[in-house]
DNA sequence: TGGGTTGGAAGTAGGCTTTG
DNA sequence: CAAAGCCTACTTCCAACCCA
């Protein structure tokens, strides 16, 4: 299955834990930028310093460094970068990496370069960010989105990385925020999100709108001709990139959606939206899914949960359990679960239809969390549900007293 | 270390079949 | 009937590899 990749893998372990953060206005902007812009741009403002005098946010970043990152042994990884950060005519550089953007504020649609400013020397990489994405960048308090680097900087692919930061700005916003419960997809909680298919090409920077004035002027409007953008694109020297739907899933969707399987904490499948004689394809309708178990560390750190989230997220767990269970338990149970109500009615519901009694329900459930035990009864055969079962039920001693210790 | 080689991946397009 | 689906033949591109 897997063909033998080759050369070295990048050494991830000295990401992890380091984190960057995007405005969502930033993650759903329009525009193109190369896979090793848009990772530079990752890395740049995770650790972006802000110069008070000026207001200019800048990041000084270490070849040593990226070349552990982008897990380059050979030397002409300095001329790779080198070659992003001056610009080449005919070559994408990082001066290159434009969004087209909706300013709320002055609900005007502009283009704009991301960086305007950057140098390449004795090692060290200079970027210095365009003014105008300081609120997208920095310091930032509300509608935002978090990625971890040990999750986007393995993707290989322009396109899984533009559509994981899509899929978890979205994720996190129905999951953490709005506080939706999703829709059952194979037994798994799923997010839906629908987006035009040229909506979709824009964002993935298959269309470029921000080298046509055209196009730049049908977007700004706020429901786009996208026909006419779709018909404008045709006369862009990569406007008939996949103007086959197939390819287009072919070599972006279906590849993106194999490489966040394997590589990040979000899975996606997704369906067309069909419209008119013949089912012309409009839109993609993708279900996200998060995978939880491994990479909860994700989770940890998501900003949105506030206090007085956690307040109501208890609430719903104290209605949604019959059992009269204290406040400082709950909160031990929702603490396990990272504050996700899914999975505790998940584990919860399953408790349910154990037919042995549960002594302990806190204890129980806060263990079932944390191994995200799965349906086990009805589809393993009863030798192993037996076996579950006697071993929750033999650590329930030593459960209760890690809990009284915390 | 740098530079050419090369295999595989990415992308295009056409023909034919299937579908709503 | 229009457009997707599927298969395939083909071109282009890129980065890992090898060797000097």
């Amino acid at each position: 299955m897997a063909k033998k990749t080759r050369g070295n893998q990048p050494d991830f372990s000295i990401l992890e834990g380091k984190f960057y953060s995007k405005s969502n206005a930033l993650v759903n902007a329009k525009g193109k930028g190369s896979l090793l812009s848009q990772k530079l741009f990752a890395v740049g403002i995770q650790q972006a310093e802000k110069d008070e005098k000026t207001g200019i946010i800048s990041s000084t970043l270490y070849g040593t460094d990226l070349r552990m990152i982008f897990g380059a042994k050979n030397g002409s990884f300095y001329d790779q970068i080198k070659e992003v950060v001056q610009s080449v005519k005919g070559k994408p550089s990082l001066l290159d990496y434009r969004l087209v953007y909706a300013d709320d504020a002055t609900e005007r649609v502009e283009a704009i370069n991301v960086i305007t400013d950057c140098t390449f020397e004795n090692g060290i990489l200079n970027i210095r960010y365009n003014t105008k994405v300081n609120d997208d960048i920095y310091r930032l308090k509300s509608n935002y989105t978090t990625y971890a680097l040990s999750e986007t900087m393995g993707l290989k692919s322009i396109y899984s990385f533009r559509l994981y930061e899509i899929l978890k700005a979205e994720y996190d916003k129905q999951s953490y925020v709005a506080h939706k419960n999703g829709r059952n997809l194979n037994n798994e909680k799923a997010y839906v999100l629908e987006i035009n298919l040229t909506d979709l090409k824009l964002r993935l920077g298959i269309i470029d709108p921000s080298i046509d004035k055209e196009i730049l002027k049908a977007i700004q409007s706020e429901n786009p001709d996208y026909n006419l953008v779709e018909e404008l694109a045709k006369g862009q020297k990569d406007g008939r990139k996949y103007s086959k739907v197939s390819n287009l899933k072919t070599y972006a969707l279906n590849r993106a959606k194999d490489e966040l399987a394997e590589k990040t904490s979000l899975s996606f499948e997704y369906e067309e939206i069909k419209a008119g004689r013949g089912g012309k394809v409009v839109g993609i309708r993708f279900f996200i899914r998060h995978k939880g178990k491994e990479k909860k560390d994700i989770i940890d750190i998501t900003p949105e949960i506030t206090e007085e989230m956690k307040e109501n997220i208890i609430d719903e767990i104290n209605e949604y359990i019959d059992e009269k269970i204290k406040i400082k338990d709950l909160k031990a149970i929702a603490e396990e679960a990272d504050y996700d109500i899914e999975k505790i009615k998940k584990q919860y519901d399953l408790m349910k239809k154990k037919k042995n009694k549960i002594e302990d329900i806190v204890a129980y459930l806060i263990k079932a969390i944390r191994d995200d035990y799965s349906e086990p009864v009805t589809k393993v055969n009863s030798f192993n549900s037996f076996n579950s079962f006697e071993q929750n039920h033999y650590n329930f001693k030593e459960l209760e007293r890690k809990l009284l210790d915390n």
